[in-house]
This record gives C-alpha cells, structure tokens and sequence, in this order.
DNA sequence: GTAATAACTTAGATTAATCTAACAAATAAA
DNA sequence: TTTATTTGTTAGATTAATCTAAGTTATTAC
C-alpha cells in the first residue's frame, strides 16, 4: 500500500499529534532524524495522497484516513511486541527495534495468526492499547503514580516513553507490569516517591520516574 | 549490511547457481523479473562489493563472501519458514511468502530465539537443508521418487520445486514429509508412478510429480 | 560460413528518498 | 517595534533501483 518510508512518517505523526491533534514539522524532523526539508516534500506527497492536511506554515494534521493507517501501523507494532514477549520469551527492553521491522511486514494472515494466538490481546507489554482491527485505539485512563498520595495502594498498570534504559532500570528493581505498589512517603522539594512492594520494601523512585508510570488504584 | 534489493539478487544467484556454479544475466532477469540492463548494473555493482566476479559476456559466479551472505539469507528464511510452521500453525504451504519478507529483517537476536525455540533444525517444512550460522548447507543425497522401481518402498524426505499449487496438491492427497509410501507399478511409457500409503491404497503420482519428490529407502 | 535470433551491454530517463544551500516567514528578544 | 533567532520553504544535487531504446556480441539455424 504505502511505502516503509511513509509508513514511519504516519507513525510519528500519529505519536507526535496524539495529544494536541497536529504537529510541526520541525518535530517531524527531529522526531525521525530526518532534516526539514525532506519531511517538508514528504507532506506534500502524504497531501496528495489524502493522509494528511498540510498548508505552508501551518500545522500538519493527519487526515482520517491518515490516522487509520497509522493506527493499524501501531497494531501490527504492538501486536508484534506482545508475540515476542509472550510466545518468544523475549523481555519487554528488548522488542521495540524488533517490532519495528516487523510492523512494516505485508501478510495480514501473519498478524491475524499472531492476534489469535495471542488471544487478542488489548494492551501490549508496555501496557499501551493494541489498536483494533479499524485503526482505533483508546487509552485507559490511569493516573500517574506522581499524581498518587502518600498511603494510597495501586496497581502499575502501563509505562510511558519506554526506552531501552528505562525499562532495564525498572527490570533491575523488579518492577513490572500488574505489581502493587504502597506508597510510603512522597518528597515535597523534588516529588520523589518511597514505595514498597513484595520483592522490596523501600524503593525511591524520583520524580521523572513516577511520571513516566501509570497506575490504577486498588 | 547489503540492501534489501541486493539480498534478494544474492539470493537469485544462489539459487540458480546450486548446479553449475554460475548464472547467466538473463537467468537472474527471468528468476526476479527484472530486465536485463538493470541486472546488469547490479552485477557490476556487486562485483564491486566482491560479491560475484563478472565480466562483460561471461557467466555471473559468487565469490565465497557472496555465497556466505547469500547462505545467510537462505538460513533466515528457512528458519522462518520453520518457525511459521511449528509454533505458529501454518501450512507449509502458506509460509514462503512471509518468510520472503522475514528473512530481511536485521536482528540476529530474533532468529537466534527463533533457532533455540525450534531446536535447531537441520531441515525446513519443505525437506530443505537450513544453512549454518556460517552460510554453508549441504544437501542429503535423497533419491528422487522417480528414480525408484515398482516394489521398493521409499519415505518421503523433501519437496523441490515448492510452489503453492504444488504443496496444495500434495496436501489434498495427504502427501507429507516422513510418509512411508510403497510404489505399486511404474508405468513405463510416461514415467508415472502407482504408489500405496495409509491414508490412501492406491495413489497415481505424474512423472513430473515423481521428479519433485526426494525419497530415501526404508 | 553467413544470416537470423537471442543474449548482453551502454546510454540516458525516471522515481523515491534523501541531502545542502539559500531564501522567506513567524516568533521571541531587546 | 525593530532585530535576532528559529522555523519553514524552495531549488537543485545525489543515490539506489528501476526502465526503454539502441547498439554489440554470441549463438543457432540454414
């Protein structure tokens, strides 16, 4: 249908406009490594093709047909991620750059087998929504742990800006997804957190962390 | 490490190359369909990377280098092939053309994972020997059915020549590798082949099936 | 052994995706 | 509000992979 190069630039646009509906391209550009100039022709080409709304100076905006695309991209990305954890034994730092590759694959029988044998699941090692079979995707609505009180009991639910190194320091303190957590004490000055939980009882966690952690009250 | 475009040409040459060691353009235009000018400048593009030694007017041979790359390829997808087959369900029938894609992917960790959970096969689905880590393979010497006599009874070991259709025949009459079948009569005016086994008493095979079946004795 | 055919090569054009350099518009700072 | 900075655009070049058209070399047929 659409090239591999295409189908990175609707992914990270997809990512980049979820929050505000639209994105520059200056942060298309930085997004993918890839300088303006390039991103700018790219749009005009994913215009024409009726997968984005670009004007000259003003914001891109995916079309809905663009954020279809780009969700049942994200499928495939995240359905690949939960078949190398579950049915492959791989660890959740490890099945990003995998999946990346994978989610450009044509066989739709490939990922309809994956979805089966996976169950068809809803979320994906990380905790993030595996789109459906339209492209639509929606988020639980979890708190963040930095937004919880001292005393309260929740559930770590999903993880945000998952990158390798993150995901190794939360490996490295046993964290994971469906673990309870206790919150013990919550700093003022800097908003770290002291939690406890089976395999530790006093763990800090700072502030950048407990943004970066969702969580449902238990 | 080499484009996707030269791997597929690598792969064209290892293949028609089994036999003779060498390839003509013309061979690789017709196996990729891709006209000759253009297989031309990608031989001379490969002999730059001493992948094949070509000069004008004379056969296409690989280097070693070129066989090993092109020995790792075959391995990816074979193993892929493998994999798609024994833990995820598919017909042998169904697999090639996702491990065409597969086998491109970049990420030794996936098809070392892929390797240790199958075991390390030597063989895929279709009675094909999977390259080692190195590139190399080496055939088993079957015989082809063909090759046999009314009376002998043979085991089913590898299909050549595995196009879709091909593998959907053998399906329907319960042909599958490791079968043990027993040849009734061999017609001697065009080669065909009366065979007996389990499922099925009395099987007649065409000339040109016997050719694309390989056997060992029992 | 020449003529016809097939195979091969060269030359030049095309498309997709990228870049740099230079210019234009919008935003932020003074 | 003028200036400086950042952001965005245009123009033109580059590389990889493909093509067509035209010419060249081998091979086959007579």
């Amino acid at each position: 249908m659409h090239s591999y190069t295409e189908e990175n630039y609707l992914k990270a646009l997809f990512n980049l406009s979820a929050e505000k509906g639209e994105v520059s391209p200056n942060e298309v550009s930085k997004q993918l490594g890839i300088k303006m100039p390039t991103v700018n022709s790219m749009m005009k080409k994913l215009a024409e093709k009726k997968l984005v709304i670009y004007e000259s100076y003003k914001p891109i905006r995916l079309t809905e047909k663009g954020k279809k695309e780009a969700g049942l991209i994200i499928r495939k990305h995240r359905l690949t991620e939960m078949f190398l954890v579950q049915q492959m034994g791989f660890g959740w730092e490890e099945v990003h750059e995998i999946a990346e590759q994978i989610e450009h694959l044509q066989s739709p029988v490939f990922f309809e087998k994956m979805d089966a044998l996976l169950g068809y699941p809803k979320i994906d090692p990380h905790g993030s929504p595996i789109p459906d079979k339209t492209g639509k995707m929606e988020w639980i609505k979890y708190e963040k742990l930095s937004s919880c009180k001292a005393g309260d009991t929740v559930k770590l639910a999903a993880v945000i800006h998952t990158t390798d190194d993150f995901l190794k320091f939360l490996n490295q303190r046993g964290l994971q997804l469906g673990l309870k957590l206790k919150i013990k004490r919550v700093e003022k000055f800097d908003g770290s957190m002291e939690v406890g939980y089976t395999k530790n009882p006093s763990e800090v966690l700072s502030h950048t962390v407990c943004e970066r952690l969702l969580v449902e009250r238990v």
